[in-house]
DNA sequence: AATGAATGAGTATTCATTCAT
DNA sequence: AATGAATGAATACTCATTCAT
């Protein structure tokens, strides 16, 4: 055993200990691209740079590698975000921007985005990962919609518009350019090309603008 | 009816004819249902009532059964809609309203629009048949759209938004409807359900008041 | 009814009863080009013209049809060859190369030499038709090269080769010349193209010169 | 022999290298016996002792599978032959004799006889295969005889037979006794059956003498 | 007699999963 | 821990054969 040999143990080790996240990095990116059914996991594994043996040291199953590949990319960010919201200072308008704005650098951008289109494409097939993903995603994500709101309407910048479906207006953009990103807009050929920046910006614009009391008005609408 | 003019064309030669019908029925069921790789070519032929040979008989493929189930499902319903927004009368508000709520009866509502979910989830999968779906699907529906905002903006009833955007700020909400539908609502869990009409309702009413000039507005806005 | 309508009723009466005949040849034609295995019914109905239902009804099966296509085609035809060998007047030299010419014109030409090809190629899966071929082919058409050479050895004109064996001297090129023709000869690229009558006339002169006795031979070597 | 340096190379190891032999053995077997369509890779597999997935581990197709038999089995033993061929000490008629004999003992008694029965049997079904076969096998082995007999031709041995159809006289009894030996005979009946040396003896003996000057003769007949 | 729609047993091939090394 | 050879259950697709018309 020639010492040169026996060199940088540290990178060897570290890579042992990111060898489930390299794995769950692989998995993500050929899930969305491909989707459950079609994604091979030779293929995940080799993108990872280890065996097919290898994987299944770490995750016993295709579908429970699945899972982990949601659960991991679920984080619960929704804390901070809660936080951020209630200490917003400036109009609701300007804050429904900034969140998509701050949305679309934390989320709508990254992989994490794919999640949504992974969960939505296979939500049948999976319902127990399903539930797993309402339960920590989808009603934490309304709860925080539906916090923006009633701040508006609060302080007197939005109707009164009906909460249980005021939340779709403004998570259905969010929805839909995900999902779009990651299958039309991934073929895209020019025409279905979208600009995220601009295409938040008129969402949130006619968003607030729609939602928005008028002056002289009530705050009291429908 | 004379009994000897024998009306019924044979039962076995009217089966013929409604075959390739039958399979590209419980195609779509099944598509919609499990995605395409889930859904196994046995259980297609069997729901339609034949033998998995007599599938193979009228689709050459998996594949091609899978384009003929999105072929069939898009017949062209933009001739019919371009004329009825051309005549309508009414406010612009009103047509989206009103393009909303028929939309839904005509396809939200419908098997049809299982077919959505469907290229969303396989588009990558599927780069011909994504390609067809593009151009017979969304770009139509883009110009439909495109259509009645410029009816708005013409008629001095909605701003002068940048339509290129503006047009997804109605279609991600019949988008976003059509994937809710057919994955996390079909595990709804109350929490997430969603009644459609008060769901279009509320974003018709928020997008029209959204994109409305205002009283003593130019309606010249960015 | 139109009187026109019925005209030449010999017409489809002959084709009718013509049909096994059809069938059958477009069945030589398939089985030798592509083997038992590799032949479709259908193509074979369709060659001749006619429906796969009506094949079904001339021949109970596939392996039936294969078994007429081969008996069909191993005509009796030796008595005749027999007699001619009987009645030939010259050198037994002549003899071989006239029969090697006849052969070439009544049977190696034509479509029956595709049987020898299909019988050799497929003998293994059909023990049974093979075993009849050996009986109705080989056996008389060993006879038939026997008594040539029993001829010229009793002549004095060829040496007294041991009989059993000199028989395949001269079949053996009869049968390379069908198996070639319908194999590698068939995808020929010009290296490979054989003329027949070049190569039977030079097969007959060496032949026929190698069971030649010799001047001052006494015609009773090995 | 210490225990510690474990020379046998560890049996999984050993059988992983000897797969792709003993599953083209049992391939070669098979498909001689039964030709390339009536042969199952279940049954190759099995054959082999190894799994139908393992024979695909090995050969991506069934149709690779078969090219690679036939690649195997026609190693270039030409090389050598034609080096024997050049040193050969003795008459033609000898020399002639010696190559029948010696090809019997390398290729005809040995499986790789099996070849050509599979080849002239499949020919229409495999172009490409056939194409190589022709260059591998075909013009070398005419190329050999074409040395042979060429040589009795310039050592005044031969006659000044036409080459290009005289190698025919020499292949034919080759090809002939192979198909042979795959086909009808080995269903012999007695009758049928065929002893190699004999034959092949004689085959000589005829084409020898056939080929040969006589004295007196100018060695140079048409 | 003729059709051709329907069948379903049969086969090549794939791929998640196991396990000896 | 890591490998990768081996497995075999699962599945799309074929094609000889049947049979109602």
């Amino acid at each position: 055993m020639s010492p040169t040999s026996s060199s940088s143990p540290a990178k060897r080790e570290r890579r042992k200990e990111a060898r489930p996240g390299e794995l769950l990095e692989a998995a993500l990116d050929l899930f969305v691209e491909k989707g459950f059914a079609a994604t091979r996991v030779d293929e995940v594994a080799a993108r990872a740079g280890v065996s097919k043996g290898t994987l299944f040291l770490y995750f016993p199953s295709k579908e429970e590698l699945f899972k982990a590949v949601v659960r991991e990319n679920i984080a619960g960010r929704f804390i901070e975000w809660n936080s951020e919201v209630e200490t917003f200072e400036g109009s609701t308008a300007e804050l429904l921007h900034y969140c998509y704005r701050v949305w679309w650098e934390r989320v709508g951008s990254t992989k994490a985005s794919g999640i949504t289109k992974l969960m939505l494409s296979e939500a049948q097939n999976f319902p127990e990962i399903t539930q797993f993903y309402q339960q920590e995603v989808i009603l934490p994500g309304q709860q925080l919609i539906r916090r923006i709101l009633q701040r508006g309407i609060d302080r007197g910048e939005f109707r009164a518009v009906p909460l249980d479906y005021a939340i779709y207006v403004v998570l259905a953009p969010m929805m839909f350019l995900m999902m779009w990103k990651h299958s039309l807009g991934a073929c895209a050929q020019g025409a279905l090309d979208i600009d995220p920046d601009r295409y938040l910006a008129t969402q949130a614009d006619v968003i607030a603008y729609g939602l928005a009391t008028r002056p002289g008005s009530t705050g009291l609408s429908a």
